[in-house]
DNA sequence: GATGAATGAGTGTTCATTCAT
DNA sequence: AATGAATGAACACTCATTCAT
């Protein structure tokens, strides 16, 4: 595990911010450079290129992204109550890291990063693996029912969230969200029952 | 309504494609007008400046982007078809402009592009209302239930989609979709008919 | 002799107002064009470039400048007024074009501009002539000194008067001509007369 | 007080030569570069862009044209004698930095120019105040006449100069000055002396 | 280990000019 | 005779990266 010091992690934290407001083209190293107060030269000294700061500032916040739900699994709470923590954690932890996500949606799929994402690949299959096990466990206690395409409930999950943060002005706009505070709480509370309730109903009822 | 000559399409066409794929940023006009086997000089001549040249871009497609769900809501079926076929057409339409919605979602949610988008704000607005009318008009004949969040509709329908779409690798491997027709075919039929469902049983379903 | 048509005149009159304010390389045909209200072609095509429109505006107003002054030495009035009215006639002749004066002093002197610039250099050789004849006619009349150079004279002249409107904005401020009349009026009237005193104590006085 | 390093002021002189020479618009920056043996990149690199450099090159020369001549209205000459070394200070001075103010002459006077020449018309007031008290004592010592224009005095000697500089072929032809070093030693010698006998008749002499 | 100086490649854009019609 | 369409060359400038120190 390579470390990272101070002013690394300083540029990562920059660049993070940075990519995801203007993407990775839309940022030069020398507003890195700039805004983390460091040369424009340590960039490349500490990390080889730009396209490799992105990929060390993935690898940096991997961990962050790897979200751990198997204790979850564990808990004695019902199918219907893990379903709505999965997606309460989910949700939360992406957006606590929105940054990430953000660089990750927008640049990472493009056809022109050929970036190893096996990593995200793993989390991603983990992810489904635990999710699977809730609903068969569900099913199996009859509070699901039993056609559920499962790999497209977090397509669901991940992008209702997604769209509703992407389209922040259009949202802000016809529901009155007039503060920063005000669109995170809503994410929060509202946004975050919704998808609950969207998933909860797809699970339950059969039609 | 200003018309666009042959040549004007084609590098319109190519641009699509070419922003679509690597991002505005990422694509350089000497890549357009190699691709469209014109002079560099000729992006500049036609459009004024590659900043234009994606607002025509965006205009031109615009019209396509008018998704008309009107005679959608006259027609004598029930609220439950007419949601049905709302979704259908919605990710129809959508997934014939891939490529124009891939540059809309990545591109102009930015801070970077201060664009206007009003027109695209109106046509969001539009659909909604339709939405709006159909929900209503099933909660009336009793086979919706009342406590709907219906600006949150949208985002489920066109996240799922996007979601899907964006991590084309990722579910292409994990659905065994080892040929476009497959993932084509897989987006009209399994993906849509998913959204369908969750759609109405969120619609229907107290909990 | 060549004759111009009414819209080269036109582009001639245009391109000398440009060429004056924004110098030549500061002016583009298609300035040109857009102020003459003609196609960019046209430049190039009735006067086969750039370069050669420059050439031909040359051409076009030498005859203007061909100071006709020959008259005046056969005027039955004194050297001296007759030097008054030399200066006179070349200030005012200059001053109604000052545009195309502007231009000859500040591309043609560019080593860049390789013009042929022989009827003026024959003009100016013809001016020097007939004030030498007048200043020799001065000499034996034993109303000028005798040592007198010549050819430093009509430097003195012309720098006076153009060192006065190059500096424009200096004078008007020094001088209070807040007015465009205020500023023609003062070179027609005190700047002329400066001048004349100038050259007229020179030519008298021995010192 | 910035300093310039030696690679700067190369570039420097080197826009300063090419700048007379082809005045700024007919001077590229990559043919600055190729003269001062630099990457073309340097330029925007040191100076930030062409504008700038052409600032800071004003910038660079300007104390050189901060001509002092306060001194020389306390040495114990005459007011005639103040008058000869004045012309001869400035005209040595400005002949001393011919390219340099070959480009304030042609580039800065332009309207497209938006640049700040506050220094300058200082530095121009400060002369004219030197002057104004020399004429001034001049005057109350009965060796000048009382109506002098003082601020038209310094365009016939800088506009004489100028234009004995500026149509130097002409010059060279007529006067037989068929080396650089001759025509260099006439304005020192002769040109020199004529505008002081020149300026020296107007404030002496009555007519 | 860290950096200021420097660079080649690339950017979008404008230019005068040409050419088919 | 006249022009709209088109183009290659050049423009100023920015980029990520390298390198000597």
């Amino acid at each position: 595990m390579i470390e990272f010091n101070d002013k690394q992690i300083l540029i990562l934290q920059i660049a993070e911010k940075l990519f995801a407001e203007n993407g990775f083209d839309g940022t030069s190293i020398r507003d890195i450079a700039r805004d983390a107060n460091v040369n424009i030269a340590m960039i490349s000294y500490y990390f080889g290129s730009k396209e490799k700061l992105l990929e060390r500032l993935i690898f940096f916040r991997s961990q962050d992204l790897r979200i751990k739900l198997k204790n979850l699994f564990e808990e004695a709470i019902d199918p219907i109550q893990k379903i709505e923590k999965f997606i309460e954690y989910y949700i939360e932890k992406i957006d606590s890291n929105r940054n990430m996500y953000q660089i990750l949606h927008f640049e990472i799929t493009n056809k022109r990063r050929a970036m190893d994402l096996e990593a995200f690949t793993e989390v991603k299959k983990g992810n489904l693996q635990i999710l699977e096990k809730i609903i068969n466990e569900g099913q199996q206690q009859k509070c699901f029912k039993t056609n559920i395409q499962v790999p497209l409930i977090t397509p669901t999950i991940l992008g209702t969230y997604f769209n509703f943060v992407t389209n922040k002005p259009f949202f802000e706009n016809i529901l009155g969200l007039d503060s920063e505070d005000k669109f995170n709480s809503y994410i929060k509370n509202e946004l975050t029952n919704h998808i609950k309730q969207t998933i909860k109903s797809l699970l339950i009822y059969e039609n």
